[in-house]
This record gives C-alpha cells, structure tokens and sequence, in this order.
DNA sequence: AATGAATGAGGGTTCATTCAT
DNA sequence: CATGAATGAACCCTCATTCAT
C-alpha cells in the first residue's frame, strides 16, 4: 500500500484563497504557452501551482478534463472581455465595430501567449472534437455580433458589393490571420499596423461611413 | 522574379527515388492529418507505410528529423505548385495576383488535410525553432513573390492608401484566415466564396486594374 | 459442548453501539461482494457509509485494519448464527449435525454474497497471515464442534470405517466445495440438492441412526 | 521524447530459446503465488523474466490480458495432465475414476503454489466475467467426463441413491473443498488422506464394485 | 536494407494517508 | 467526531530508440 510522506506533507500547504481550480488552470495557461500541449505534463502544471503531482487529478479527474476546462476558461475570458469593450461603445454600429477591432489587437488579448495557447488548442480541434465544440461556440457569438453589426452597416450604407455574411467571414479571417502572423513573426508584427489592416477594410467596404476616419 | 528555391529544388531530387524515404514521409503526412502530431508515432507510420518498426529510426535516426523533413516536404511541394501556377500566368502581374489567390483555393491546397496538418505544424513552430524556420521560409518566399507584384500594381495604380508591405501582410492573413475557416466550419466553408472575398480584396485596392472583374 | 466464543461475545458488543464503525464494515462488506478487495477502495467504503472521505482511517487507522475487523466481522457473525442454529437443536446429536448442514446451507449463510466475501478473504488469506489466523479460529471452532459430534455418533453406531477426523475433513470439505460451486455456478447452483448430498453423506457413513432420513 | 539507455540495454540480452511469452508467464505464476495478483506488478513479472519494463506490455498488451493468458495457461495445463492420466487408465471405469481421483491429489497438482494460484483466479471470477468464464469451461470439461464415467458405474451397480448429476457434484466439491484445505491448513493437510475420503466417497456409493478397494 | 523483439525513461493516474478546519 | 483538500509513492502503460539477426 501506498504511504505519503508526512513531514514533506507539512510545509508546502499554506497557500493563498485563489482557489485550487484557478491556480491549476492558469499554471496550465502558461505551460502550454511556453511548451505546447504535449510537453505539458501534470507534473509541470501541478509544480507551477505550487502543489503536489496528484492534486490535478483530483481536482479535474483527468489531463483531458483540465485541458478542456483550460480551453473553456480562455473562450470565457475571451468573449467576457469582447462583451464589455461592446458596451462601452453603445449603440453607435460604427463605434462598435471599431471597438471589436481595438479590442482583437489590444494588448490583453493579442499578446503572444495568449495567441499562442489559441492557436495551440485550436491545432488539436481538428483531432478532438470537443476542443472543437469550444472553439466554435466562441467563434458563432463573436460571429453573430459583427453580423448584426454589419447589417445595421450595410443598410445605412445603400450600396455595398458584400453580403453582410461575406463581410463578416472577411473581418473574421483577417483578423485570425494576422493573429497568426504575431505567431510566426512576431518580431515584425506590430500590434498598430494590423489594426489599420482592419479598420482599412471597413472604411473601403463602407467609406460614406467611415471616410475621414483612418 | 524571384528565382527557384534552393531548398525546394534539392529535395524533390532526393524524394525522386522513390524510395521508402517517400513513403515514410507520405504516411506521416496521412497520420497527423488523421491523427495529429502528438498521436503519431513510429509506429503509425512505419506500419501506414507498409514497413517494419525500426525502419523509421534507420532512414530519419529520430522521430524529430521525420518531422523536420515532412514539414520540408510539404513547403516544397506548396512551393513547387505555386510556382508553376505562377509561370502559366505569365508576366501580366495583374493575373499573377489573380492566379495565386486561384492557387491558394484550389481543391489540391486548400483541402481540410493539407490545411490540417499545415496548421498541426503552426501549432507546434511555436516551441519548436526548426518547424518555425522552415515555416518562415515558405512564408518569405511567398511573401516576397507577393510584395513584387502588389509594388508594379502601386505603381500603375498610381494612388492607393496602403503600402506594398500592409497589401501584402493583408493578402497573407485573409488567406491564412479563411484557410482556418475550413478547418473550424468544413461544413460551411465554400472555397468559392473564400476565393471571391479574397478577390475582391484586390478590386477594392486596385479599383481601376481590376474593374469589372468580379 | 464448547463453550461461547470470546471473540465473538467481545466483538458483538462493541459492534452493538450501531456507531459509524458498524456502518463502515457493512459498506465494507457490501463493497468486496460487489467489487472484491482489491477495487474496494477508502473512498468506496466511505461514499458506502454515507460519510466522508478520511473518516475511515479516523475510525480503522489504515485499510488493512479495517479488513481484519470487516474479516473478524463475519466470522463472528458466521459462529454467533451457528451457535444459535446448534443450541436449538438440543443435546441430541443426530438433530445437530443436521442442523448444522440446514445452517450451512440456510439462505441467510449461503448467498452469492456472503460466499463471495468469504471467499474473497480467503484468497487473500495466504499471503495475509493475519487473514488466515481468523479464518482458521473460525475453522476449528466449526470443526471442532463437528469433531466432537461424530465421536458420539461413530461410538453409537458401533463400525464405521472412517475415522472422526476424516469424516470431519470430509464434511467440511463438501461443505465448502459446495458454496463453491454457488460462486461458480450460481445459475445452477440448488441449495437443496447441495443440503442433500451433504446429509446423504451422513446417512451413508451413519446408516444405522439415520436410516429412513432422506 | 524519452530515449533508452543504450550501454544499459546491451548487456542484459541474451537468454534460453524459451519463448518470452513462456517465461513472462512462468514468473507471473510464481508470483501469484507468493503475493496473490494484486500484488503482482508488471515489474514483478518482468523482472522475475530476466525481462525489461515494457517487455509485458509488448507482448501481453495490458496487465489484464497477461492475467487472462495465465489462467488459460494454468487451465490448459490442468486439462493436458488430466487426459494425459485418464487415456492410461484405459476404458475401464473403475480404473478411470480412480485415476482422477489420483491425479487431483497428485504432487505435480495438489501442490500449495498452483493451488494458490488457481484459487487466487477464482477468488477473482466473480467480478471478473472473463475468469470466470475460464473457470467454467476447465470444469465443464472436468465435470462432463466424470458425469459419463458414474452413469456407466450406476448403470452397473443396478442400486444408487444418488444421480450421477448429484455424484458428479459431490466429488467435485469434496476435490475443492480439500484442495481449499491445503490451502488453510497446509501443514495438517495429508494428500494421501484427502485421497482416501475420496475413495471411500467412491466406494460407499458403489460398493460391490469397489468393495476391497480400499 | 530491413526486421521486430527488447529496453527503459517518463507520463497519466490511483489511492491510502494526513491534517487544517 | 467529521470533513475533504492535499500529498506523494507506486502503479500501468506508451513509445522513441536500439540492435542482433
């Protein structure tokens, strides 16, 4: 039978109130942005805690149940910090899509472990359809809102060549894309130029609207 | 123009043979677009090349040159068929652009497991120099060929707002950014349409070369 | 006639407190017949309860100790139930061996799950000295209970051609072989036809006093 | 990615012809019997083997497949010596019921370690429907042919009391039940006894053609 | 070149045990 | 007395790698 060790047991224990769960989840948050998934082991995580290897079992019964509480956690902080930029902007559609845009390349959110973690899970989706899941649900919300925003756009607008679907999928993948490009290069992936990228596409796809604005 | 690619061209001359190498790289290529990276093994490979277990370790001594060289493989052939879709083309740089977003949504690139396994090996250039350098050289290439003809379209265009540089960063991440969309919402995702918001990326940045066009 | 056993009287009363230690060994026992030793785990025993995880080691200190008391349990309970079952047959010796055999092949001591915890110690009792001393206490008790009602029966019946012993051996082991067989074929297993083989094997070695019986 | 020691690896290499499989096999026995199956670890085995770590896995797959090739290992031996014994018995059944009863109590059988083992198995069945299944087909086996032998002998001793079905079940359980005493009580247990109650369970059910048998 | 049995490091997971509350 | 989060040893298993054949 197994024994613990109870005089190592004694010391490590005192920790703050931040609970056990969040800890776990943001040691895991930081181990995959600097080694990936796969080299993401429980033991780094449950190190990277400050607590003990079998503690990460115990509280999220397996590495595929932490993973994908991971994963929910970021889509959660993700699309709470995308609601609340959106209300500040109010009513005004123009200044909504621009404060969606602002919000995608501000620091908190497009820096490059937070990108790179995405961008992780997302390589995995593929294989796990439960990452999937996720991923999607984030992406359909974030979807729908620049959506209705952009009906409200083209009708104010009049005469516009996209559709409102297509103009969303655009926004969308620049957007994904120039993400990526922080991943592959960031060296020379500067934060200011990708937004005017962005804001440029609107202003051509809707310059009654915007003209004067870049 | 930019000449051949000096990677591309000596392997292709060393895959020629045919030999178990070729087939080796081909099943490694099939199991992570099946499997993902993390899941494939030796094993996999060697047994979805019809070969024995110790095979892989005698012809790529680790599993980290396998990798090496598949990702090598799969840049070069994207880049062979690149370049060849660019000579047909000819030296109107007006149909150059036009046949590389073709190229970019052609079934035979922007299929779900090429796209896959391009973006498995995204995911880990991150943690890995080696992927990110082969990556990066791909990408520069592509860039580089993108950047010259997006330059003699300024030039005829005579005014546009955006640089050579924020045209052709913008060209990347849209393509980048749909190419995800396949992986994300295959159900939803129409190469057509993909193409034709690509498309018209161009017509809006050069209204008056690429008028009635779309 | 042998006198009460002291273990049994001791354990009966501390058990007779209904506290949470009664409560443990039956969800202990509930867990072997159900799981067998080695998947009854702490916190199976303890869910069991309706009590909380530690609280088996607060009562038992470790798991083994909660086995002896749960293995000393039922043998208790085996022996307290004999003993009762023995003393309503009075002093006659014929109506105690039947009795006996009626006890041993009564529903309340021969179910698939007594059999099976029982059994289940047993299999574990050769590599578990402790295990052994119990179910050998509780061994000679029976046998020597037996023992000493065939001395009677052989010295009335004048000429048997075995011996005290051997025919004590022979019981016993019909005995146990039959519950076996219940473990082992439970579906066909006939507590009826087990109970007579056993008193045909008393008439056939007791023929004179048992005549007329089956 | 783990890598083996190349210096530690060359030494240990070479054995006896004897398959792997064998030996693996072979020294989980030894093990069952001198710690039971829970205390029976993949390293026990492979050490035990002369045999590395991952060797078991390799061969066996999981733990609970080497467990299950064990028992049919044991079973299929337990069956080749019984047939082996009955075919030299002949076609008398006087001489082949004896000789079963021989075998049961021969050393090469009646042993503590394969006792052990086999009722450790046992011990298992009932949750384990894949041992159990084992189980039941070694004792169909066994169980039929001892049926066909007492129908023959009841046939001719023209008076029994008991079926073959109840005769067949009485030295079945009465085998069992002193192989259990073996077990219990190994230094009190005399095969040459347990022999004898076995005959004479023979003889008194048929006495005129067993009569001086003993 | 090719095979495939063998190696062994390392990972995920379980669970008896401890202890602050 | 009771709780349940935390500990850590030990297990099973995977798999890249080696090497005799």
């Amino acid at each position: 039978m197994k024994k613990a060790n109870p005089i190592l047991t004694k010391n490590l224990r005192n920790n703050s109130k931040k609970t056990s769960n969040l800890k776990l989840i943001n040691s895991t948050i930081r181990s995959i942005s600097e080694r990936g998934i796969n080299e993401t082991t429980m033991s780094n995580v449950s190190q990277g805690a400050g607590l003990s290897q079998g503690i990460v079992n115990f509280h999220f019964k397996t590495k595929e149940l932490l993973l994908i509480e991971t994963l929910k956690f970021i889509s959660n902080e993700y699309l709470a910090s995308f609601q609340k930029r959106l209300q500040k902007a109010g009513d005004d559609p123009q200044k909504q899509i621009i404060s969606i845009i602002d919000h995608d390349f501000d620091k908190k959110i497009c820096n490059r472990d937070k990108i790179a973690v995405w961008y992780t899970f997302l390589g995995e989706a593929k294989f796990k359809p439960v990452y999937m899941q996720i991923c999607k649900e984030r992406d359909e919300y974030y979807s729908g809102t620049i959506f209705s925003i952009f009906s409200i756009l083209i009708n104010k607008e009049k005469n516009t060549n996209l559709s409102a679907k297509k103009l969303t999928s655009c926004l969308l993948a620049l957007t994904m894309g120039l993400w990526l490009d922080q991943l592959v290069d960031s060296e020379n992936f500067i934060r200011q130029e990708a937004r005017e990228i962005c804001v440029d596409f609107v202003i051509k796809n809707f310059p009654k609207q915007f003209k004067g604005l870049s």
